[in-house]
DNA sequence: TAGATTGTTAATCGATTAACAATC
DNA sequence: TAGATTGTTAATCGATTAACAATC
Protein backbone atom coordinates (compact mmCIF):
# COMPACT_ATOMS: atom_id res chain seq x y z
CA UNK A 1 0.00 0.00 0.00
CA UNK A 2 1.19 3.28 -0.39
CA UNK A 3 2.70 6.36 1.67
CA UNK A 4 0.19 8.87 0.55
CA UNK A 5 0.97 12.20 1.35
CA UNK A 6 -2.00 12.97 -0.89
CA UNK A 7 -5.28 14.68 0.10
CA UNK A 8 -8.21 12.15 -0.17
CA UNK A 9 -11.59 13.53 -0.33
CA UNK A 10 -14.34 12.28 1.77
CA UNK A 11 -16.52 11.37 -1.48
CA UNK A 12 -13.63 8.82 -2.42
CA UNK A 13 -13.97 7.54 1.88
CA UNK A 14 -17.50 6.78 1.51
CA UNK A 15 -17.07 5.03 -2.05
CA UNK A 16 -14.48 2.82 -0.14
CA UNK A 17 -16.80 1.52 2.74
CA UNK A 18 -19.41 0.78 -0.64
CA UNK A 19 -16.94 -1.33 -2.40
CA UNK A 20 -16.41 -3.02 1.21
CA UNK A 21 -19.62 -3.98 1.82
CA UNK A 22 -20.00 -5.06 -2.08
CA UNK A 23 -16.77 -7.18 -1.54
CA UNK A 24 -18.28 -9.32 1.88
CA UNK A 25 -21.40 -9.90 -0.01
CA UNK A 26 -19.35 -11.19 -2.90
CA UNK A 27 -17.23 -13.27 -0.49
CA UNK A 28 -19.86 -14.99 1.02
CA UNK A 29 -20.74 -16.23 -1.97
CA UNK A 30 -17.76 -18.24 -2.49
CA UNK A 31 -16.33 -15.99 -4.91
CA UNK A 32 -12.08 -15.59 -4.82
CA UNK A 33 -11.68 -12.78 -8.05
CA UNK A 34 -13.85 -9.98 -8.64
CA UNK A 35 -13.61 -7.74 -11.41
CA UNK A 36 -14.19 -3.72 -11.16
CA UNK A 37 -17.41 -4.23 -13.73
CA UNK A 38 -18.90 -6.06 -11.06
CA UNK A 39 -18.16 -4.15 -8.28
CA UNK A 40 -19.28 -0.98 -10.57
CA UNK A 41 -22.63 -2.35 -10.83
CA UNK A 42 -23.34 -3.43 -7.46
CA UNK A 43 -22.57 0.05 -5.92
CA UNK A 44 -24.00 2.20 -8.92
CA UNK A 45 -20.54 3.56 -10.22
CA UNK A 46 -18.16 3.25 -13.53
CA UNK A 47 -15.85 0.66 -13.26
CA UNK A 48 -13.22 2.97 -13.91
CA UNK A 49 -13.47 5.26 -10.98
CA UNK A 50 -13.31 2.30 -8.86
CA UNK A 51 -9.93 0.66 -10.44
CA UNK A 52 -8.75 4.69 -9.67
CA UNK A 53 -9.78 4.89 -6.03
CA UNK A 54 -8.13 1.68 -5.84
CA UNK A 55 -4.73 2.35 -7.08
CA UNK A 56 -4.46 5.74 -5.78
CA UNK A 57 -4.20 3.76 -2.35
CA UNK A 58 -1.40 1.69 -3.95
CA UNK A 59 -4.31 -1.05 -4.12
CA UNK A 60 -3.72 -3.21 -7.76
CA UNK A 61 -5.46 -6.45 -9.32
CA UNK A 62 -4.45 -8.54 -11.52
CA UNK A 63 -4.62 -7.77 -15.12
CA UNK A 64 -7.14 -9.77 -17.89
CA UNK A 65 -8.12 -11.25 -14.02
CA UNK A 66 -9.53 -8.66 -11.62
CA UNK A 67 -8.83 -8.63 -8.01
CA UNK A 68 -8.29 -10.68 -5.26
CA UNK A 69 -11.64 -10.53 -2.81
CA UNK A 70 -9.51 -11.34 0.49
CA UNK A 71 -6.67 -9.07 -0.19
CA UNK A 72 -8.73 -6.42 -1.04
CA UNK A 73 -10.94 -6.71 1.78
CA UNK A 74 -7.86 -6.07 3.72
CA UNK A 75 -6.16 -3.74 2.40
CA UNK A 76 -9.33 -1.32 2.27
CA UNK A 77 -9.94 -2.06 5.86
CA UNK A 78 -6.46 -1.38 6.12
CA UNK A 79 -6.93 1.95 4.33
CA UNK A 80 -10.26 3.01 6.86
CA UNK A 81 -7.92 1.66 10.11
CA UNK A 82 -10.66 -0.91 10.50
CA UNK A 83 -7.94 -3.81 11.02
CA UNK A 84 -7.97 -3.02 14.77
CA UNK A 85 -11.05 -3.35 16.70
CA UNK A 86 -11.47 0.52 17.80
CA UNK A 87 -13.24 0.89 21.98
CA UNK A 88 -15.86 3.30 21.41
CA UNK A 89 -18.35 4.46 23.96
CA UNK A 90 -22.10 5.95 23.83
CA UNK A 91 -23.83 8.56 25.72
CA UNK A 92 -27.44 8.11 26.20
CA UNK A 93 -28.71 5.04 26.12
CA UNK A 94 -32.56 5.75 25.18
CA UNK A 95 -33.91 4.25 21.96
CA UNK A 96 -31.48 5.84 19.62
CA UNK A 97 -28.52 4.46 21.40
CA UNK A 98 -30.06 1.10 21.87
CA UNK A 99 -30.55 0.75 18.55
CA UNK A 100 -26.98 1.81 17.50
CA UNK A 101 -25.24 -1.11 19.85
CA UNK A 102 -27.34 -3.11 18.44
CA UNK A 103 -27.27 -2.16 15.01
CA UNK A 104 -25.60 -5.61 12.96
CA UNK A 105 -22.77 -3.90 10.71
CA UNK A 106 -21.68 -1.85 13.61
CA UNK A 107 -19.83 -5.40 14.73
CA UNK A 108 -18.49 -6.35 11.45
CA UNK A 109 -16.59 -3.27 10.97
CA UNK A 110 -14.80 -3.94 14.10
CA UNK A 111 -16.16 -1.21 16.37
CA UNK A 112 -16.66 -2.35 20.27
CA UNK A 113 -18.77 -0.41 22.43
CA UNK A 114 -17.45 -0.93 25.58
CA UNK A 115 -19.45 1.07 27.71
CA UNK A 116 -22.65 3.08 27.26
CA UNK A 117 -23.64 6.42 29.64
CA UNK A 118 -26.86 7.27 30.95
CA UNK A 119 -28.20 9.97 33.65
CA UNK A 120 -31.47 7.67 34.60
CA UNK A 121 -30.77 5.63 37.56
CA UNK A 122 -33.14 2.79 36.37
CA UNK A 123 -30.60 2.31 33.77
CA UNK A 124 -27.31 2.78 34.99
CA UNK A 125 -25.92 -1.15 35.78
CA UNK A 126 -28.40 -2.59 33.37
CA UNK A 127 -26.74 -4.29 30.12
CA UNK A 128 -27.31 -3.55 26.07
CA UNK A 129 -26.31 -6.83 24.43
CA UNK A 130 -22.58 -7.43 25.68
CA UNK A 131 -22.44 -3.30 26.89
CA UNK A 132 -23.11 -2.27 30.50
CA UNK A 133 -24.55 1.47 31.31
CA UNK A 134 -22.63 3.52 33.74
CA UNK A 135 -23.68 6.60 35.19
CA UNK A 136 -22.70 9.68 33.20
CA UNK A 137 -20.56 11.40 35.99
CA UNK A 138 -18.20 8.38 35.62
CA UNK A 139 -17.01 9.29 31.60
CA UNK A 140 -14.22 11.16 32.18
CA UNK A 141 -12.90 8.87 34.45
CA UNK A 142 -13.61 5.81 31.89
CA UNK A 143 -12.35 7.92 28.92
CA UNK A 144 -8.98 8.28 30.36
CA UNK A 145 -8.82 4.61 32.19
CA UNK A 146 -9.45 3.06 28.60
CA UNK A 147 -7.89 5.59 26.41
CA UNK A 148 -11.28 6.05 24.23
CA UNK A 149 -10.83 8.16 21.04
CA UNK A 150 -14.25 7.92 19.61
CA UNK A 151 -18.12 8.61 21.46
CA UNK A 152 -21.25 8.42 20.25
CA UNK A 153 -23.60 11.03 21.37
CA UNK A 154 -27.11 9.82 21.62
CA UNK A 155 -28.41 12.71 24.03
CA UNK A 156 -31.77 14.98 24.23
CA UNK A 157 -30.96 18.43 22.38
CA UNK A 158 -30.61 19.88 26.01
CA UNK A 159 -28.07 17.94 27.09
CA UNK A 160 -25.64 18.09 24.12
CA UNK A 161 -23.82 21.39 24.04
CA UNK A 162 -22.89 20.57 28.23
CA UNK A 163 -21.20 17.09 27.41
CA UNK A 164 -19.85 17.87 24.45
CA UNK A 165 -17.79 20.63 26.21
CA UNK A 166 -16.93 18.43 29.23
CA UNK A 167 -15.10 15.70 27.04
CA UNK A 168 -11.72 15.32 27.76
CA UNK A 169 -10.00 16.34 24.19
CA UNK A 170 -6.52 14.77 25.83
CA UNK A 171 -8.41 11.61 24.78
CA UNK A 172 -11.51 11.80 22.62
CA UNK A 173 -10.61 12.44 18.83
CA UNK A 174 -13.57 11.92 17.50
CA UNK A 175 -17.72 12.23 18.21
CA UNK A 176 -20.69 11.01 16.23
CA UNK A 177 -23.37 13.46 16.82
CA UNK A 178 -26.95 11.98 16.53
CA UNK A 179 -28.56 14.52 18.30
CA UNK A 180 -30.48 17.40 16.52
CA UNK A 181 -27.67 19.74 17.89
CA UNK A 182 -25.54 20.84 14.71
CA UNK A 183 -22.50 21.12 16.01
CA UNK A 184 -19.33 22.49 13.88
CA UNK A 185 -16.95 20.50 12.28
CA UNK A 186 -13.76 20.69 15.19
CA UNK A 187 -13.99 21.65 18.55
CA UNK A 188 -11.28 21.34 21.06
CA UNK A 189 -9.43 19.76 18.36
CA UNK A 190 -12.04 17.08 17.79
CA UNK A 191 -13.83 15.81 14.69
CA UNK A 192 -17.45 15.87 14.83
CA UNK A 193 -19.71 14.56 12.23
CA UNK A 194 -23.04 15.67 12.63
CA UNK A 195 -25.65 12.78 11.49
CA UNK A 196 -28.80 14.48 11.50
CA UNK A 197 -32.19 11.74 10.47
CA UNK A 198 -34.59 14.69 9.46
CA UNK A 199 -31.95 15.66 7.13
CA UNK A 200 -31.89 12.58 4.83
CA UNK A 201 -35.84 13.11 5.08
CA UNK A 202 -35.69 16.73 3.52
CA UNK A 203 -33.05 15.23 0.90
CA UNK A 204 -35.30 12.04 -0.13
CA UNK A 205 -38.42 14.49 -0.60
CA UNK A 206 -36.55 16.71 -3.01
CA UNK A 207 -35.80 14.12 -4.95
CA UNK A 208 -38.98 12.94 -5.00
CA UNK A 209 -40.37 16.13 -5.87
CA UNK A 210 -37.80 16.83 -8.60
CA UNK A 211 -38.34 13.70 -10.57
CA UNK A 212 -42.38 14.29 -10.61
CA UNK A 213 -41.49 17.75 -12.06
CA UNK B 1 -38.75 31.37 -7.44
CA UNK B 2 -37.48 30.22 -10.66
CA UNK B 3 -39.52 27.65 -12.28
CA UNK B 4 -36.22 25.87 -13.05
CA UNK B 5 -35.70 23.05 -15.65
CA UNK B 6 -31.88 22.96 -14.70
CA UNK B 7 -30.11 19.77 -12.88
CA UNK B 8 -29.30 20.67 -9.45
CA UNK B 9 -27.23 18.17 -7.30
CA UNK B 10 -27.74 16.63 -4.62
CA UNK B 11 -24.82 18.57 -2.07
CA UNK B 12 -26.39 21.79 -3.22
CA UNK B 13 -29.54 20.17 -1.84
CA UNK B 14 -27.43 19.20 1.46
CA UNK B 15 -26.26 22.74 2.01
CA UNK B 16 -29.47 24.15 1.64
CA UNK B 17 -30.76 21.45 4.11
CA UNK B 18 -27.92 23.08 6.35
CA UNK B 19 -29.11 27.14 5.56
CA UNK B 20 -32.57 26.38 6.90
CA UNK B 21 -31.70 25.24 10.30
CA UNK B 22 -28.84 27.90 10.81
CA UNK B 23 -31.73 30.31 9.60
CA UNK B 24 -34.39 28.63 12.16
CA UNK B 25 -31.44 28.98 15.02
CA UNK B 26 -30.92 32.73 14.17
CA UNK B 27 -35.16 34.00 13.56
CA UNK B 28 -35.29 32.40 17.28
CA UNK B 29 -32.67 35.06 18.50
CA UNK B 30 -34.98 37.45 16.73
CA UNK B 31 -33.16 39.06 13.79
CA UNK B 32 -35.26 39.54 10.96
CA UNK B 33 -32.06 40.28 8.61
CA UNK B 34 -29.10 37.66 7.59
CA UNK B 35 -26.20 38.13 5.51
CA UNK B 36 -24.33 35.86 3.63
CA UNK B 37 -21.00 36.03 5.40
CA UNK B 38 -23.15 35.13 8.45
CA UNK B 39 -24.50 31.58 7.66
CA UNK B 40 -21.32 31.25 6.26
CA UNK B 41 -19.58 31.30 9.53
CA UNK B 42 -22.43 28.64 11.12
CA UNK B 43 -22.33 26.76 8.39
CA UNK B 44 -18.58 26.14 7.49
CA UNK B 45 -18.80 27.51 4.09
CA UNK B 46 -17.62 30.41 2.14
CA UNK B 47 -20.43 33.23 1.59
CA UNK B 48 -20.18 33.23 -2.09
CA UNK B 49 -21.30 29.56 -2.67
CA UNK B 50 -24.24 30.80 -0.69
CA UNK B 51 -25.67 33.40 -3.11
CA UNK B 52 -24.86 31.05 -5.58
CA UNK B 53 -26.52 28.38 -4.62
CA UNK B 54 -29.98 30.52 -3.51
CA UNK B 55 -29.51 32.92 -6.94
CA UNK B 56 -29.65 29.55 -8.82
CA UNK B 57 -33.69 29.06 -7.50
CA UNK B 58 -34.00 32.53 -8.22
CA UNK B 59 -33.99 33.35 -4.39
CA UNK B 60 -32.29 36.86 -4.05
CA UNK B 61 -31.37 39.34 -1.05
CA UNK B 62 -31.10 43.11 -0.83
CA UNK B 63 -28.27 44.73 -1.42
CA UNK B 64 -25.98 45.78 1.17
CA UNK B 65 -28.45 44.38 3.68
CA UNK B 66 -28.50 40.62 3.47
CA UNK B 67 -31.41 38.81 3.27
CA UNK B 68 -34.71 38.47 4.79
CA UNK B 69 -35.05 36.16 7.48
CA UNK B 70 -38.58 34.90 7.17
CA UNK B 71 -38.69 35.11 3.06
CA UNK B 72 -35.52 33.00 2.61
CA UNK B 73 -37.07 30.32 5.26
CA UNK B 74 -40.08 29.98 3.09
CA UNK B 75 -38.52 30.03 0.41
CA UNK B 76 -35.87 27.21 0.85
CA UNK B 77 -39.21 25.28 2.52
CA UNK B 78 -40.70 25.51 -0.80
CA UNK B 79 -37.57 24.11 -2.64
CA UNK B 80 -37.06 21.12 -0.37
CA UNK B 81 -40.74 20.92 -0.51
CA UNK B 82 -41.39 21.18 3.34
CA UNK B 83 -44.19 23.62 2.72
CA UNK B 84 -46.95 20.94 2.49
CA UNK B 85 -47.13 18.33 5.62
CA UNK B 86 -45.87 15.01 4.37
CA UNK B 87 -47.55 12.10 5.58
CA UNK B 88 -45.03 9.34 6.38
CA UNK B 89 -45.44 5.82 7.90
CA UNK B 90 -42.44 3.81 9.67
CA UNK B 91 -42.29 0.04 9.14
CA UNK B 92 -40.24 -1.33 11.97
CA UNK B 93 -41.65 -0.30 15.62
CA UNK B 94 -38.54 -1.41 17.70
CA UNK B 95 -35.77 1.18 19.14
CA UNK B 96 -34.80 2.70 16.02
CA UNK B 97 -38.04 3.47 14.85
CA UNK B 98 -39.47 4.85 18.04
CA UNK B 99 -36.28 7.23 18.68
CA UNK B 100 -36.82 8.38 14.40
CA UNK B 101 -40.39 9.28 15.56
CA UNK B 102 -39.21 10.73 18.30
CA UNK B 103 -36.44 12.56 16.77
CA UNK B 104 -37.52 16.41 17.84
CA UNK B 105 -36.60 18.19 14.02
CA UNK B 106 -38.71 15.78 12.03
CA UNK B 107 -41.65 17.41 13.17
CA UNK B 108 -40.55 21.18 12.42
CA UNK B 109 -39.74 19.65 8.93
CA UNK B 110 -43.01 19.05 8.14
CA UNK B 111 -43.37 15.07 8.52
CA UNK B 112 -45.99 13.88 10.33
CA UNK B 113 -45.72 10.00 11.17
CA UNK B 114 -49.63 8.90 10.84
CA UNK B 115 -48.84 5.47 11.66
CA UNK B 116 -46.47 2.78 12.36
CA UNK B 117 -46.33 -0.74 11.58
CA UNK B 118 -44.60 -3.95 13.11
CA UNK B 119 -45.50 -7.51 13.59
CA UNK B 120 -44.86 -8.04 17.33
CA UNK B 121 -48.62 -8.59 18.59
CA UNK B 122 -47.37 -7.20 21.68
CA UNK B 123 -46.77 -3.70 19.74
CA UNK B 124 -49.34 -3.47 17.92
CA UNK B 125 -52.35 -1.30 19.09
CA UNK B 126 -49.58 0.87 21.31
CA UNK B 127 -48.59 4.18 20.67
CA UNK B 128 -45.19 5.93 19.94
CA UNK B 129 -46.18 9.73 20.60
CA UNK B 130 -49.08 10.80 18.90
CA UNK B 131 -48.48 7.66 16.20
CA UNK B 132 -50.23 4.28 16.56
CA UNK B 133 -48.81 1.28 15.94
CA UNK B 134 -50.29 -1.27 13.62
CA UNK B 135 -50.11 -5.32 12.21
CA UNK B 136 -48.02 -4.75 9.35
CA UNK B 137 -50.22 -6.98 7.55
CA UNK B 138 -51.97 -4.04 7.07
CA UNK B 139 -49.70 -1.89 5.56
CA UNK B 140 -50.77 -2.08 1.92
CA UNK B 141 -54.34 -1.11 2.91
CA UNK B 142 -53.40 1.70 4.76
CA UNK B 143 -50.65 3.01 2.06
CA UNK B 144 -53.60 3.09 -0.21
CA UNK B 145 -56.20 4.84 1.98
CA UNK B 146 -53.93 7.25 2.31
CA UNK B 147 -51.86 7.71 -0.33
CA UNK B 148 -48.69 7.48 1.48
CA UNK B 149 -45.54 8.28 -0.53
CA UNK B 150 -42.71 8.30 1.79
CA UNK B 151 -41.81 4.63 4.02
CA UNK B 152 -38.82 4.74 6.65
CA UNK B 153 -37.72 1.30 6.84
CA UNK B 154 -36.37 0.24 10.23
CA UNK B 155 -36.56 -3.64 10.44
CA UNK B 156 -34.37 -6.43 10.92
CA UNK B 157 -31.86 -7.08 8.32
CA UNK B 158 -34.45 -10.37 7.43
CA UNK B 159 -37.71 -8.63 6.73
CA UNK B 160 -36.06 -5.90 4.62
CA UNK B 161 -35.92 -7.65 1.37
CA UNK B 162 -39.68 -9.19 1.89
CA UNK B 163 -40.85 -5.64 3.25
CA UNK B 164 -39.57 -3.55 0.37
CA UNK B 165 -40.64 -5.58 -2.42
CA UNK B 166 -44.45 -6.17 -0.94
CA UNK B 167 -45.04 -2.11 -0.84
CA UNK B 168 -47.47 -0.67 -3.45
CA UNK B 169 -45.71 1.20 -5.37
CA UNK B 170 -48.43 2.46 -7.39
CA UNK B 171 -48.15 5.14 -4.32
CA UNK B 172 -45.06 4.59 -2.28
CA UNK B 173 -42.35 6.55 -4.34
CA UNK B 174 -39.53 7.05 -1.12
CA UNK B 175 -38.09 4.69 1.45
CA UNK B 176 -35.75 5.64 3.60
CA UNK B 177 -33.68 2.64 4.57
CA UNK B 178 -31.89 2.60 7.87
CA UNK B 179 -31.75 -1.72 7.84
CA UNK B 180 -28.08 -2.36 7.49
CA UNK B 181 -29.12 -3.84 4.11
CA UNK B 182 -27.70 -2.00 0.91
CA UNK B 183 -31.00 -1.24 -1.17
CA UNK B 184 -29.96 -0.08 -4.86
CA UNK B 185 -31.34 3.87 -5.21
CA UNK B 186 -34.02 2.84 -6.80
CA UNK B 187 -36.65 0.07 -7.44
CA UNK B 188 -40.03 -0.14 -8.74
CA UNK B 189 -39.65 2.95 -9.86
CA UNK B 190 -39.00 4.36 -6.04
CA UNK B 191 -36.22 6.30 -5.06
CA UNK B 192 -34.48 4.45 -2.02
CA UNK B 193 -32.07 6.03 0.29
CA UNK B 194 -29.75 4.39 2.76
CA UNK B 195 -28.84 5.61 6.16
CA UNK B 196 -25.91 3.47 6.99
CA UNK B 197 -24.97 4.07 10.53
CA UNK B 198 -21.53 2.04 10.35
CA UNK B 199 -20.68 3.99 7.13
CA UNK B 200 -20.69 6.99 9.05
CA UNK B 201 -18.62 5.24 12.08
CA UNK B 202 -16.36 4.67 9.54
CA UNK B 203 -15.64 7.92 7.75
CA UNK B 204 -15.34 9.67 11.25
CA UNK B 205 -12.50 7.28 11.82
CA UNK B 206 -10.61 7.54 8.56
CA UNK B 207 -10.76 11.61 9.41
CA UNK B 208 -9.88 10.87 12.49
CA UNK B 209 -6.88 8.52 11.31
CA UNK B 210 -6.31 10.76 8.13
CA UNK B 211 -5.27 13.76 10.84
CA UNK B 212 -2.59 11.71 13.09
CA UNK B 213 -0.85 10.79 10.03
C1' DT C 1 -23.95 60.32 -0.34
C1' DA C 2 -20.97 56.63 1.90
C1' DG C 3 -20.93 52.10 3.39
C1' DA C 4 -22.16 47.61 2.86
C1' DT C 5 -23.42 43.46 0.81
C1' DT C 6 -25.41 41.35 -3.00
C1' DG C 7 -25.44 38.90 -7.73
C1' DT C 8 -22.51 37.42 -11.25
C1' DT C 9 -18.46 36.69 -13.82
C1' DA C 10 -14.31 34.44 -15.07
C1' DA C 11 -10.67 31.60 -13.21
C1' DT C 12 -9.50 27.75 -10.68
C1' DC C 13 -9.80 23.58 -8.86
C1' DG C 14 -11.04 18.85 -8.47
C1' DA C 15 -13.69 14.86 -9.76
C1' DT C 16 -15.44 11.78 -13.35
C1' DT C 17 -15.24 9.52 -17.67
C1' DA C 18 -13.90 7.16 -21.95
C1' DA C 19 -10.50 5.00 -24.15
C1' DC C 20 -6.73 2.07 -24.84
C1' DA C 21 -1.96 0.34 -24.27
C1' DA C 22 -0.09 -2.86 -21.07
C1' DT C 23 -0.08 -7.34 -19.49
C1' DC C 24 -1.93 -11.40 -16.85
C1' DT D 1 -1.41 -17.22 -28.26
C1' DA D 2 -6.14 -15.11 -27.69
C1' DG D 3 -9.11 -13.09 -24.54
C1' DA D 4 -9.88 -10.34 -20.82
C1' DT D 5 -9.37 -6.82 -17.58
C1' DT D 6 -6.37 -3.81 -15.46
C1' DG D 7 -3.83 0.81 -14.74
C1' DT D 8 -3.33 5.22 -16.60
C1' DT D 9 -3.86 8.98 -19.62
C1' DA D 10 -6.04 12.93 -21.53
C1' DA D 11 -10.50 15.05 -22.11
C1' DT D 12 -14.57 16.41 -20.06
C1' DC D 13 -17.47 17.85 -16.84
C1' DG D 14 -19.01 20.17 -12.80
C1' DA D 15 -18.28 22.53 -8.50
C1' DT D 16 -15.95 26.12 -5.86
C1' DT D 17 -13.73 30.45 -5.32
C1' DA D 18 -12.18 35.25 -5.59
C1' DA D 19 -13.20 39.46 -7.12
C1' DC D 20 -15.84 43.36 -8.16
C1' DA D 21 -19.47 46.06 -10.52
C1' DA D 22 -24.14 46.87 -9.29
C1' DT D 23 -27.13 48.79 -6.11
C1' DC D 24 -29.78 49.00 -1.68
Amino acid sequence: MKNFQEKISEVVIRRLTDYLRCLNYVKQEGKTLIKSSNISTKCGLKSSIIRKDLARFGVYGIKGKGYDIDELIKQIGKILGLDKTKNVVLIGAGNLGTAIIKYPRIKNANFNFIAAFDNNSDKIGKMINDTQIYSIDKINKFIKKNKIEIVLLTVPVSETMKIVDSLDSKFVKGILNFTSVILPPKKNNIFIHNIDLAKELEVLSYCMKKCTL
